[in-house]
DNA sequence: TCAACATATGAATTGTTAATCATATATATT
DNA sequence: AATATATATGATTAACAATTCATATGTTGA
């Protein structure tokens, strides 16, 4: 069904467990394990998005004996503090729309 | 069940017709009747949208005899400008998640 | 005021995305 | 080599978002 970048691209924004997994590596790089604790999340939910946030390159990992360090690519840095600006803006107006809720 | 402004504001933006629609009036103001013919589009699914956006403040409207003429609101300019970068950038890799795809 | 046109709305259906569950792989430790 | 630990993967199920369909509203012109 071939989906445009833009769907793509926002879909994969669009979930509350990838984004706040973007903000958590903002501050600093995390192993699976500890970013499951913050999330209070399971394993497996939480390799699923890790491993769609790695193929889109919104973050990077490298392997650190047997656990793996997550970390924000470098353009992701910028992108979510750009849309962090927008979210601010809208949020407001966002929960009043009823296709939406 | 409380959706994010996150969540809400992705999920704005991330469905094609709307998306497409705020990149066409990016151009100039337009009828409902010539966003329908321009998307190919039914009529009333096009307005569930327009009511969205408009919820949203993405876009404005004013009455013009019987029709409606939308146009963006100011601040989605900026944001819609701002996105499409990203999403060029973005594109390539996004296609290549199995998750999304 | 009646017909037609332009747009909007609500409820039901269909389609899409995410969570779960069971299991697999890879590395380190004994 | 066997076990424990950390993470990944695939398939099924559950949750959510978008479309459709039927109908409503509001405005203009005959």
């Amino acid at each position: 069904m071939m989906k445009t970048p833009e769907k793509l691209f926002f879909t994969a924004l669009g979930n509350d467990y990838r984004y706040r997994i973007l903000t958590l590596l903002m501050k600093k790089p995390m192993s699976v394990n500890a970013l499951a604790e913050k999330l209070g999340i399971e394993q497996s939910n939480l390799s699923h998005h890790l491993k769609c946030l790695l193929d889109c390159r919104f973050v990077e990992a490298d392997v650190k004996g047997r656990t793996r360090i997550y970390r924000l690519s470098p353009a992701t840095k910028e992108l979510v503090g750009s849309t962090k600006k927008y979210i601010n803006y809208y949020g407001g107006y966002l929960k009043k729309c009823g296709m939406l809720s």
